[in-house]
DNA sequence: GCGCTTATGTCAACAGCATTGACGCAAGCC
DNA sequence: GGCTTGCGTCAATGCTGTTGACATAAGCGC
């Protein structure tokens, strides 16, 4: 059929019944919006047609299929957290501040993280953001190779604790709440003989809940052994 | 109706119409047997149903949901991954092999690991795995609530990386293969001027790509920087 | 061993999902 | 002004989780 079909640029552009002219950008912003209003759940090509005032399968004359409108919004997601950002000399700063962009930005839509954190979008705003990050591994002194791998790793442990995080705050709130109470509750009970070590610790068991900064741990501690690593600069700078 | 009541011992087994006992042990290997063979999208009651030889609703005798499930599938594996684990005296080699572990049984079942990476089971063997991380985080010299601060870090990094690394393997094989390829491909051919960092480096771009090792790195920078940051050990040892 | 209670397996139905093939209107080219 | 065809719409298919009503047999009390 047709819809397969998505043409990269259109030339006749029909008002829908509810007198709306649709485009790509339309699309992704409602998409945004109805996740961002309706919670997790509300991205259907359905939902998404009554938002936009048109038939739902009108969508697919702009995307292949929900996966491909998916990494578009991604796409927009990243451009979003990186937008403005202007590192400075500092590339351990320059790498926190682009990590912290990232993780604020996933959890303020944590539907669309938790489904595209690790999605190659392929799109110009991932690729900014991937020339920004390696430059400034590059700037730390790492050759190329070194550069990409420590890249790599960099933003893989950034996008996983952001995927976490963002899958976390993307449950319904009562499940949310559970797993969360989990650790102050159902780890207060377990018998201290078959796991002393819980026991010990029981008082400080809610630091393991979400929301205790165990990312900005974990950065912190990356950016540490990225500094230790990184080469001694030059006398020719 | 019933079905949301699920008992914790059941004394009348009944056989299914196909002759099956169920229990909830039958159930969950069922399901992991399931996503195993068939793939991301296997994981639904009907099939499961089919799969065990009974009505798909009989699962909601053993299960509240498929939430539920996929918690006591989660546990399921956790309990594999750790299964015969018994660290020695190097708490970074400890670390570091049920960080491998846990990877490592995640990427074998890629689906669960997508679904479930970032939930409190709440159960016998996730009790047992966050016992003996705490357990060699309190043995390398950090106090109560540093251990556990610090296994949070820790545990999230790696399960950060094995949900992205998981969910990127449970992505249809075409989608996977065409994410890879972007890394040698779609970056290839990047303006030079726009992008002047992915330019220089593109030779090593395919680096980037799932599988080339990005957990391995992250893994060992951050066991580096918790060996730097813990507490040189007492004279009473 | 008998009968009762009720746990548990089965059936049918509902609402919502992504996707697609056929259809027809109208936009824009010539 | 007429023709082509892009694109919005309609209708249909086959999935999904979940649940209420129903029936059957397991195992208890006697």
């Amino acid at each position: 059929m047709a819809e397969g079909r998505v043409p990269a640029e259109r030339r006749r552009r029909r008002p829908t019944k509810g007198g709306v002219v649709l485009s790509t950008e339309l699309i992704v912003d409602r998409a945004l919006s109805l996740v961002g209003q309706h919670g997790p759940d509300a991205l259907s090509v359905r939902r998404l047609g009554a938002a936009l005032g048109c038939d739902p399968s009108a969508v697919y004359r702009y995307f292949h299929s929900t996966d491909d409108l998916l990494l578009a919004v991604a796409d927009r997601l990243i451009g979003e957290s990186l937008d403005g950002f202007a590192p400075g000399d500092d590339w351990v700063a320059g790498l926190r501040e682009m990590a912290h962009r990232i993780h604020r930005c996933y959890l303020a839509h944590p539907r669309i993280a938790a489904l595209a954190a690790y999605r190659v979008t392929r799109r110009a705003h991932e690729f900014r953001a991937v020339d920004t990050g390696i430059g400034l591994l590059r700037r730390a002194g790492f050759d190329e190779a070194a550069a990409v791998r420590h890249y790599a790793a960099f933003v893989d442990t950034v996008l996983g604790h952001a995927a976490l995080d963002a899958a976390h705050l993307a449950l319904a709130p009562e499940r949310r709440a559970a797993d969360d109470a989990a650790w102050a509750e159902a780890y207060r009970s377990v018998p201290v003989e078959e796991y002393p070590q819980l026991a010990a610790v029981r008082d400080e068991l809610p630091l393991m809940a979400s929301g205790y900064g165990s990312f900005e741990l974990a950065l912190e501690l990356l950016l540490g052994a990225l500094e230790a690593k990184a080469p001694p600069p030059t006398n020719s700078r």
